[in-house]
DNA sequence: CAAACGATTTTCT
DNA sequence: GAAAATCGTTTGG
């Protein structure tokens, strides 16, 4: 399978790389054990004038330091003291845009995935939300800034592409504190998808 | 140096 | 439907 190349997440349209990210496959290889799935829902955080991105402003701190870096990195962190958020780097150095990866269907490695998350049984709860995908592939604030060309996560390219008609925009989730920027139909998610994270409906 | 809070999920009432 | 869990980052003294 190909792997998507850097200068797919330098290009300077967030907006268009949330969309075009969904149907591609997020790989991770830890413990050498590989895990994959579709992603299937994603978040744009469009850089400086999005009010509900971390670096709104060009705010530039220790934790939103990757953002600032060339597209096709990884940017985790952790919310709540609890959970780990995946988020893929776009734009280049010095413009802080990022996608959120919101639900992915699950493809290999479901064995590990379920030891991850405690789980003995696949439901649809297994990875259909931000922290809950990022714990059952086994991505950690470790990952954070890591490449996408690397070895251990990256995204290759889908076997079925989603046409444009069966992509959903809507709202954001957990933003209503940015104003009129929470309104922007930043949340991307395929159509009908059973594994789209159900947390706030669309 | 100390205190408050968050791009969420689970669990209990 | 509401509240708790839990800790690194951010902000104020």
């Amino acid at each position: 399978m190909k792997v998507i190349p850097q200068n797919f997440y330098t290009r300077n349209d967030t907006i268009a790389i949330a969309k075009e990210l969904l149907g591609k496959v997020i790989v991770t290889e830890l413990d050498g054990v590989r895990c994959s799935g579709i992603i299937v829902e994603t978040e744009a955080y469009a850089g400086p004038e999005d009010r509900a991105c971390h670096a709104f402003g060009f705010k530039h701190t220790t934790r939103t330091a990757p953002m600032f870096l060339d597209g096709g990195v990884a940017y985790v962190y952790l919310i709540y003291g609890i959970y780990h958020l995946f988020n893929i780097v776009t734009n280049v150095a010095g413009q802080p845009h990022a996608v959120l990866i919101r639900a992915i269907e699950p493809l290999e490695g479901l064995e590990q995935m379920l030891l991850r998350r405690k789980l003995s049984s696949i439901s649809p709860r297994l990875c259909a939300g931000p922290g809950l995908l990022s714990q059952a592939l086994g991505i950690t604030t470790a990952h954070t800034r890591l490449s996408l060309q690397g070895a251990t996560i990256w995204l290759e390219e889908g076997k079925t592409k989603i046409p444009n008609n069966d992509i959903v925009a809507g709202t954001r989730v957990g933003v209503a504190y940015a104003g009129n920027d929470a309104l922007l139909p930043y949340r991307f998610s395929i159509k009908g998808n059973k594994w789209v994270s159900k947390a706030k409906g669309l």
